[in-house]
DNA sequence: TGCTTACCACCTAGGTGAGAATAT
DNA sequence: ATATTCTCACCTAGGTGGTAAGCA
């Protein structure tokens, strides 16, 4: 048993693992065995979850590029039962779900193995920019992870997140409750807990494969805004002479 | 003796106080008779100080709205002499220069005195959204108060800093270290130093009064470029049928 | 073929002073 | 008269997917 906690279908991590049981909100409740107190009831509640499952049914994707792009739906979560006054560090970091490379079959609509993942890159933790902050700030409003972004570029220097294209994501959030005592690094173990939403899986690409995917982006995010069609029947395609 | 530090011309707040002597730079030291070691050698440099003093030269004008109005130039610090490990909050308010209220002259484009100050609201605090932080954070990059905003508005709750129109004001620049001592309340007028540079000083306005200040903010303020007319003689004047 | 990159039109979001309308 | 408020065209800054070209 580790700090961890897993939403949605049951797996080797949900030994021990009490909340997101049988109904579908995505409330997670750390674990509590190892767990200091200071972290030991936190509760993070993933928002605009509803849209996360519309994308997840249909597998979500999202883009990769060399300069960083952001994800959307953006990861959002809720959080309570921290210690007002303790101090935490919010970050995230990106696990692969298995070890496949995949490619998308467009006659049916679906991904299928292609081989072995390709080698990655040590993962990277993007710190929460408002970190550290106390538990009090952290609870008051949604924290959202809206400035992060995902890359592909290997070299990346600007403290992206790299992911291999054409592989797999879970994105998981750490709480770690910052120690003010001199020998905090020997319950360093302790002062954390991590949570994964299953409906936040993704595969990295560099360019959308399920147009399915493409429309519900395109509804969805303020940002492509550009590109709705209200009403195809009497409309015509930009970027058409 | 206090630990303030003010630059420019002698006054009776200078004494005792060094550098930012005969030079024209604008880098000021705080002063360190009460200071403890953590702000007694803090140097502030005021950034785009040049533009500054072309602005202080004809009177600088700032905007205050209802909403809002950002500061330009901005004021922004370049800062050196912290404790690197120790913690430090930012933070800017607003003095009135002087017990009265002005209009504008256009016949003689200056500002005459109409009577006493208007009745001042307290002045608030502005904490620089980074803080807390530790002194190698805002000593490694400009420090800047972009988000800063004046507003006319006595009633204000959205954190601006209240300004009458048709007053003048010198922004203040406070280093406050935080001291983690249980006892740091004992201390606390030793943890702060402040910083005014006297060529940030400015009227209040709810609209430009003399033209020049006008032309100079279109010609240096990158959000005015609209307005720019590069080549007069083969250019219309927008906002004209 | 399959995947990646660079550029683009089109958005969101919000900071400018001009000018007209309004308030005091 | 003088000062303030409101709306607007015009910017900056940057997040979208489309598209075509480039790359294995």
């Amino acid at each position: 048993c580790n700090n961890s906690c897993v939403g949605g279908a049951a797996g080797p991590h949900r030994a021990g693992i009490s909340g997101y049981a049988a109904n579908s909100s995505s409330i997670l409740k750390s674990s509590a065995c190892f767990a200091a107190p200071q972290v030991s009831g936190v509760r993070v509640q993933l928002e605009m979850h509803a849209l996360w499952r519309q994308f997840d049914q249909l597998g979500t994707e999202m883009i990769v590029t060399k300069a960083g792009r952001r994800m959307f739906p953006t990861f959002q979560v809720q959080i309570s039962g921290m210690d007002p006054a303790a101090e935490y560090v919010l970050l995230m970091d990106f696990l692969i779900v298995d070890d496949k490379r995949y490619r998308y079959a467009f006659h049916s609509s679906s991904w299928l193995v292609t081989g072995r993942a390709d080698v990655v890159a040590p993962s990277r933790m993007h710190f929460h920019p408002d970190s550290p902050a106390c538990g009090a700030q952290w609870m008051k409003q949604t924290v959202s992870f809206d400035t992060l972004k995902l890359t592909n570029n290997l070299l990346d220097d600007n403290g992206h997140m790299i992911l291999n294209s054409m592989h797999r994501y879970q994105p998981r959030f750490h709480v770690v409750y910052v120690d003010p005592t001199p020998d905090s690094h020997a319950n360093a173990h302790r002062n954390f807990c991590s949570f994964s939403f299953p409906e936040t899986r993704f595969m990295a690409v560099t360019a959308y494969q399920n147009h399915r995917i493409t429309q519900l982006k395109i509804a969805s995010n303020p940002f492509a805004k550009g590109f709705r069609t209200t009403d195809p029947q009497d409309r015509c395609y930009r970027h058409h002479i």
